[in-house]
RNA sequence: UGGGGAGUCGCCAAGCUGGUUAAGGCACAUGGUUUUGAUCCAUGCAUGCGAAGGUUCGAAUCCUUCCUCCCCAGCCA
């Protein structure tokens, strides 16, 4: 098996290296800490923080979790666990329009599935940005009333008409020269519901020729008459997120605020709007830090929030649960695990180099991590009858077999062995291709745990179909007893009893897209969808797995991992196929 | 054509305040173990760091020029 070093020390990565140096200059040596959030007054009166460092996960709760928010997940929880620090779940919940209390519960099991939670101190780092509306505001009215913003009365094509382009300078607004009094009074109004949604925005006063387009007096409030699922009607102006989130951040007493590289751009607003509320002493130092790494990019996958909604709506997959989709419930029904979206995150690194991720690497760490973790179970997934010819037809024999072969602590259950058997369709080859070595007339095979085998023959249909193989067994073979290795076989085939099998259903899986960079070629990203991502077959189990329970999760062997649906009954056993196993053949 | 980023082995990714033979993982190859064609073990795998010049005793690391790719013109995040 192989050990376990590479999840034990913790690969460098440019995030890691600049942390040490911060800590080394003790940077964040004596950062008070008010135990809550709040502003510079709140936390003067705290006490020196704890937390060597603090960051935090943010994602805004208007959908489910995917695989590329795991990587931004154990980023900044593993690094807040790695150098004592705290990691705040915060949803960022500015935009009320298609937030709600269903995402929030979704992310907070998803990252508590992943292994995290937001403790540190005995205090519960769980945040909403909709707490800190009030100091927004009052961070806003001191931009206004410092003359470092204003209101615009344009219309939302006029400020982007005057916005210019990448290489032409915009042009000022004829409102942005209004006094401080008459914008404070404006924007007290737009806060009670004085004008319609779209008729004003408040925006930052700073340089409409500015060759970075973010600093082009971007808006950061906006009106919007919409119900807040936290809020509700209390407010009807929302501020915008490049203005929030620094503030945000700095309530928090974020020391590195860690988001993906579209964001670049908009580090040198993240640091003014902090600095104006530095010198307005509403903020003090240290104040947090931005830093961007690559987002996640999986061959044969779609994580944009906008594509995986659509597939849910449009009844491509069967929701935000199917199996098929790459978002952390999905996966957890498919049978990944959080160990193995740790070894996954470890193996990919955190860079600021663009890169594609193959799909296969996910599937390599599940297969890794389940290999240590699951028993191992019989299942065979197109059943071929079995005759064992020398065999009396009441014949029944228990053999013993490991749940786990190279860890025989996990123990041992028994099979048995009876005149008729279920095997695998593809184990007989009437006529073996070249370098088979399962069951063809005339070859001999090892029954996994039971004895060695020679295939006498078959037969079949009036349609020449294969229905039934014939063999007789070679006594003094069976496993585990002294004489049983004295036939040597190549193969060794897996096996249940046709007598004592169970009956259950598996759905196989394939990846949800029949194309690498799925939309990268074809016009729609709809037109790569794999039309047989799924295969439901009828299956049989042995004996043992009469209890299954959902989420159970098994080896079949020579299969994969499967585990139990979480719809399966003792009536009816549903289970789905994680991964299946390396096969090397062919 | 403006600005901001990135280019190190097939895929990721350390190193990048210049100094022995360019970490590590995955993949791959070849052996070995094996009652899962799985697992596991061993060995191998970049005279090269986007390209070309330059500085230097010495450069992936510094300088110059060039090339390629990504991001930015929401009252989204």
């Amino acid at each position: 098996m192989k050990n376990q070093t590479e999840s034990n020390d913790n690969p460098s990565n440019f995030i890691r290296a600049i942390i040490e140096k911060n800590i080394r200059h003790k940077l964040y040596e004596n950062k008070n800490w008010g135990g809550t959030p709040g502003d510079k007054n709140h936390h003067s009166k705290g006490k020196k923080d704890l937390a060597k460092i603090r960051t935090r996960f943010p994602p805004e709760p208007n959908g489910y979790l995917h695989i590329g928010h795991a990587k931004s997940i154990f980023l900044n929880f593993g690094l807040a666990k790695d150098f004592n620090g705290a990691c705040h779940l915060r949803f960022d919940d500015t935009n009320p329009e298609k937030e709600n209390d269903e995402f929030v519960n979704s992310i907070i099991e998803d990252v508590n599935w992943l292994g995290f939670d937001w403790q540190f101190n005995s205090e519960s780092n769980l945040f909403y940005a909709s707490d800190y509306f009030e100091l927004m505001y009052t961070a806003a009215k001191l931009l206004i009333q410092t003359g470092h913003a204003y209101i615009d009365q344009q219309s939302a094509d006029e400020i982007k008409k005057n916005r210019g382009t990448l290489t032409k300078p915009g042009i000022n607004s004829p409102f942005r020269n209004l006094s401080p009094d008459e914008n404070l009074r404006l924007f007290e109004e737009m806060k009670d519901t004085k004008h319609a949604d779209g008729s004003m925005v408040l925006r930052a006063k700073i340089d409409m020729s500015s060759p970075n387009i973010n600093l082009r007096d971007p808006a950061i409030y906006r009106i919007k008459r919409t119900t807040h699922h936290r809020t509700f009607n209390e407010w009807c102006i929302y501020p915008m997120y490049t203005f929030a989130h620094p503030i945000e951040d700095a309530l928090e007493g974020i020391t590195h605020s860690i988001c993906t590289l579209e964001f670049e751009d908009q580090r040198p607003f993240y640091d003014w709007v902090l600095e104006k509320l530095l010198d307005n002493k509403l903020l003090s130092n240290p104040l947090p830090k931005q830093y961007e790494f690559a987002r996640l990019n999986l061959t044969y996958v779609v994580l944009s929030k906008r594509c995986l909604v659509e597939l849910v709506e449009k009844n491509y997959v069967s929701g935000w649960n199917d199996p098929r989709m790459p978002t952390l419930i999905g996966s957890r029904r498919r049978g990944y695990t959080p160990e193995g979206f740790k070894l996954f995150c470890e193996r990919i690194g955190v860079s600021k180099a663009d890169s594609w991720i193959d799909y296969s690497i996910l599937e390599d760490c599940m297969r890794e991590v389940l290999n240590i973790s699951s028993h191992r179970r019989i299942a065979v997934l197109e059943p071929l009858k079995l005759v064992i010819n020398n065999l009396p037809d009441d014949f029944e024999e228990e053999c013993f077999v490991p749940n786990h072969p190279q860890n025989l602590e996990l123990g041992k259950r028994t099979i048995k062995l009876t005149k008729e058997l279920w095997i695998e369709k593809a184990d007989f080859m009437e006529e073996p291709e070249k370098k088979y070595f399962r069951l063809f007339p005339g070859n001999q095979v090892r029954l996994r745990y039971g004895y060695v085998i020679t295939c006498t023959g078959c037969e079949k249909d009036k349609d020449g179909n294969i229905i039934k193989v014939l063999c007789d067994y070679l006594p003094d073979t069976k496993s585990g007893t002294p004489g049983s290795d004295s036939v040597k076989v190549k193969g060794n085939i897996h096996w249940v009893s046709t007598k004592y099998a169970l009956n259950a259903e598996v759905s196989l899986y394939d990846r949800l897209f029949k194309s690498e960079h799925p939309g990268l070629e074809s016009e729609n990203y709809l037109d790569d969808i794999n039309p047989n991502s799924i295969k439901t077959v009828k299956i049989k189990l042995e004996e043992n797995l009469a209890n299954i329970k959902p989420y159970d999760q098994y080896q079949f062997e020579r299969h994969g991992y499967f585990i139990c649906d979480q719809e399966s009954t003792s009536d009816f056993i549903k289970i789905n196929r994680t991964v299946t196993l390396r096969d090397t053949w062919k």
